[in-house]
DNA sequence: ATGCACCCTGTAGCAACTACAGGGTCAAGG
DNA sequence: CCTTGACCCTGTAGTTGCTACAGGGTGCAT
């Protein structure tokens, strides 16, 4: 087992990933198959190390399995313009943007109603009352 | 079908919900279960439809279905101190807190990949070069 | 030879819905 | 009276990105 190639475990901890979800990614066909050994066992080589490095990283800023699978795509065409690899971090940057305004707004609504909390019994609880809106049934 | 009652389309409407949501919401037991018409079409009243709304207000807000639960029985305990009630909402604060730190440290990180790109060829793209740092094999 | 850490496949589970398929019901128009 | 169309019913499977078994096989040291 101290062959030139990694395990798969070996390559879990080198790369920080659960042997699982190396398996899973195998699966959904974002690592390729590596070659087996007599055992059946996985044999990774450099390459796939190089690979699932790059797509843990681009986890860690929150890229979609989808997104890595075309920036994967666009990494392999080295003579082509990266346009296409400058949008789509752009593109997910501007979805980080929402989401961070979302919870912003979240967060505002969330301080007023624990400020006016007074801590009294539930029957006059502020922010169970924020909960609890004015809903209209619609018409048909 | 001009009872005094609401079918599962009119609660949906008024409370901006999926009809498969509200149904999914009685399967795991967070609204409770109304009774029939002859029919066997669900028949909705005044406290589903507050239910409901305290329920959805509750996601908008991003507290998790386990939350709403909790919050749920604690909103019907009526002469209870709502301490817990507190304790809820300032615990999803911190969760919503540390997820705005997270996009902040993430969105720094993609400036500063963004800005870096000339749009040159794929072969000298600083984002690709980003995603793909060094991993070191672990030994065993 | 036996113990142990590791590997294999396959399946089911998590959150919180969403989307069918294949049927039944209700009210209105012709 | 019959049909049309909107709505309702149940049950199951899909989504995203993993994670957790169960039930077995392999590799290596003692």
């Amino acid at each position: 087992m101290t062959g030139n190639f990694l395990t798969i475990g070996e390559l879990g901890r080198g790369t920080d990933t659960k042997v699982e979800t190396i398996r899973y990614y195998e699966r959904i066909g974002l690592l390729a198959a590596p070659g087996r050994t007599a055992g059946n066992y996985r044999a990774y080589g450099a390459e796939h190390l190089k690979r699932l490095s790059f797509i843990r990283r681009s986890r860690d800023l929150g890229f979609s399995l989808d997104q890595i699978r075309a920036l994967l795509d666009l990494a392999d065409q080295r003579d082509r313009s990266c346009e296409a690899v400058d949008a789509i971090a752009r593109e997910h940057r501007v979805e980080v943007d929402r989401k961070i305004a979302d919870l912003r707004a979240l967060r505002r609504e969330l301080d007023s109603m624990i400020d006016q909390c007074r801590c009294g019994t539930v029957a006059d609880c502020r922010i169970i009352e924020a909960l609890s809106p004015q809903a209209q049934p619609q018409p048909r």
